[in-house]
DNA sequence: ACTATATAATGCGACATCGTATTAGATGGA
DNA sequence: TCCATCTAATACGATGTCGCATTATATAGT
């Protein structure tokens, strides 16, 4: 019995990775279309880390949190330190180093944007259960911890 | 009986397209170790595209088939343009548009892309079964067509 | 203690992405 | 036919991302 036609790994990393793609410029600008202009999704996504996850942590440490270089971090908070949405404190275990701070302007920045956000994913999950999301999910999960292991170790 | 903490959808979409990001961030850096250096994932996307959908579209037909603005592609085109991957004619139907065509040169790119980027597929392809990426397949596919749409029209 | 090496952060330059404005050509109505 | 409007492509400017080089500090070996 013939199977479905042999798509080969390639072909179907190929495919996936591409829908991962368009996913993200889809999202990537629904977000930035509700965030205030000149804000990015990975300004946003810092504030988010720094409440979801912890603050106090080093540039370094959300580099490597959003995989990253350390460069690109340097410059995402600096535009949130100049919008006072962060602050910034020498780290006292490292002279080299500091440590980022929300403040509560970029508390309140946070929940603005997550409330102007609601709409558009209230939109789209009354059509799309998000249980749906959920059953995918690990995959993601999986498939990004393994491609993280193979990029660091 | 309490269910498992009830997650929001907005947590679920949020977590969701964080993944996305995440995932798109390392496959772009995956791919991009792999191309000739200078080129970008964007780029050779477009070649990939004219070979397997269609060449002899407009610039506004490949930008509408990325989602990106049509400044973006043009910029893309002008790349590969450059480097005589792509060639450009005018459009026999509109005198203001131009049709798009992949040249030798270009599918020899690509070729020659694929098979560098194949053993690093090759590598995660040993340990995460496509299988699972097939599984995922629709759920990304279903969502992106709903975003398509709702962005659209 | 001294020196070599490693590491945190940043300055700088290259380039991709994208919004706005502009130009050239198409299209439809009077 | 003529004009108003629309549309394809692009020039331009702003900004995000990232690699490379630099500076300041930490750490390890002698």
């Amino acid at each position: 019995m013939p199977d479905t036609p042999p798509a080969s790994d390639l072909a179907r990393f190929f495919a996936f990775f591409n829908e991962v793609g368009i996913l993200n410029q889809l999202s990537t600008a629904m977000f930035e279309a509700r965030l205030p202009p000149g804000f990015t999704v990975s300004q946003f996504a810092v504030l988010n880390h720094l409440i979801r996850v912890k603050d106090g942590r080093t540039p370094l440490d959300l580099a490597r949190a959003f995989q990253v270089p350390k460069t690109t971090m340097t410059h995402s908070l600096s535009v949130l330190e100049r919008h006072a949405l962060v602050r910034t404190e020498p780290n006292p275990n490292d002279g080299r180093s500091k440590c980022v701070w929300i403040t509560d302007a970029g508390r309140a920045f946070r929940e603005t944007a997550i409330a102007a956000l609601a709409p558009d994913i209230a939109g789209i999950a009354a059509v799309f259960p998000s249980s749906d999301l959920q059953a995918a999910m690990p995959v993601l999960t999986a498939l990004r911890q393994l491609m993280d292991s193979r990029r660091d170790g």
